[in-house]
DNA sequence: CGTTTTTGACCAGCGC
DNA sequence: GCGCTGGTCAAAAACG
C-alpha cells in the first residue's frame, strides 16, 4: 500500500503492531486491504496514551463479497460479517487502492462507541476488508438483524456484488495478543472466547467444535516474522469457485466447510 | 416522518 | 512549516 498514510508508516506493519488511538475517536488503522486475501482477522488494542482513553480494540476481518452479498440478497443467512446495526458516516478514496473506505459507526443502541471501516481487499477485489474498532470493555448490544449489515457491507464493496453466497472468513490474529507459538491454538480460542461476546457472536457457534487456529506461511512474509495466526472460517462449497481464482490463498489454508445441517469440517491442504 | 446515506469540508497527525 | 492523507462532521438528499 505504498506506506499507506502518514499514520501507518510509523507502525510500519501497524497491523501488527499496537496502534495508538488519538484524537477524538478517531483510530490510526491499517488498510487490511493491503495485505494478500489471507489476512483477515487481526485483534489489536489500542492503548491512548495522550488522553488517557480506555483501550480500543481493533480487528479486521476479510470476508468475501459474494458472503456479504449472499446475504443480502437472501436476507436470511447467518450473519455475514456481524450482527450489529451500523450507521455509515463517511467514505474516502484510499490512496493506493481503487476502492473507497467506508465508515461506519455502530447504531445498534445509543452510544455505542463501535465503529468499523469496509473496504475492499486490494490484492484480491473479491475480499471486503472489515475493521472494527471498540473499547476493550465496551459492553455491546444483543445481537440484531443482519440484512442492513450486509447491505452496508455489501455497498463498500461498491460495483460488483452480484455472485452468489459465500461464507469463507479467513480469521487472523494479532499475535501480540496470543501467546506466539505454543499458544496458537490455546491462545486462539481464548481469543474467540472473547470473540463471541462481541461482534463475533455468531463465531460461537462453530468455535467450540471446529475453530481453530493454523499458521500460515503467507502471513509471515508481510509480518516481519511476528508469526501470525491465520483462521479460515466457513465456507460453502458453491464458491469452491472462488478460490480458484484466489491465487493468493496460503498454499497451505486451511479451510472449513460448514453445512448448513452439519457442523463445519475441516479440510486439510 | 424518522433514519440512513451521500458527500464536501474540516481537522489532526505525520513525513519531508 | 507545509503538504498530504486519513478520519470525522454535518447538511442535504434519499429511503422505507
Amino acid at each position: 500500500m505504498v506506506a499507506a498514510g502518514s499514520s501507518f508508516n510509523k507502525a510500519g506493519n501497524s497491523f501488527f503492531s499496537d496502534q495508538q488511538e488519538d484524537r477524538n475517536d478517531n483510530v490510526s488503522l491499517e488498510a487490511g486491504a493491503e495485505s494478500p486475501s489471507s489476512t483477515t482477522f487481526n485483534d489489536m488494542k489500542l492503548a491512548s496514551p495522550k488522553k488517557g482513553r480506555k483501550s480500543i480494540q481493533k480487528r479486521v476481518v476479510s470476508v468475501p463479497i459474494k458472503d456479504v452479498d449472499g446475504s443480502r440478497l437472501k436476507g436470511k443467512r447467518a450473519p455475514p460479517s456481524d450482527s450489529w446495526a451500523w450507521r455509515k458516516y463517511g467514505q474516502k478514496p484510499i490512496k493506493g487502492s481503487p476502492y473507497p473506505r467506508g465508515y461506519y459507526r455502530c447504531s445498534s443502541s445509543k452510544g455505542c462507541p463501535a465503529r468499523k471501516q469496509v473496504e475492499r481487499n486490494r490484492a484480491d477485489p473479491t475480499m471486503l476488508v472489515i475493521t472494527y474498532s471498540y473499547e476493550h470493555n465496551h459492553p455491546w448490544p444483543t445481537s440484531r438483524n443482519n440484512s442492513a449489515v450486509a447491505k452496508q457491507a455489501a455497498a463498500a464493496g461498491e460495483e460488483e456484488e452480484e455472485t452468489p453466497t459465500t461464507a469463507t472468513k479467513v480469521v487472523k490474529h494479532e499475535p501480540s495478543t496470543l501467546q506466539p507459538d505454543t499458544g496458537t491454538e490455546s491462545g486462539s480460542e481464548e481469543r474467540f472466547a472473547d470473540l463471541t461476546g462481541y461482534e463475533f457472536a455468531w463465531f460461537g457457534g462453530m468455535e467450540t467444535t471446529s475453530l481453530r487456529v493454523f499458521e500460515s506461511p503467507m502471513f509471515a512474509e508481510r509480518d516481519t516474522g511476528k508469526g501470525d495466526v491465520a483462521m479460515v472460517l466457513p465456507m460453502r462449497e458453491e464458491d469452491e469457485s472462488l478460490f480458484a481464482d484466489l491465487g493468493e490463498l496460503p498454499e497451505c489454508s486451511f479451510v472449513f466447510r460448514q453445512q448448513r445441517n452439519m457442523g463445519p469440517q475441516v479440510g486439510i491442504c
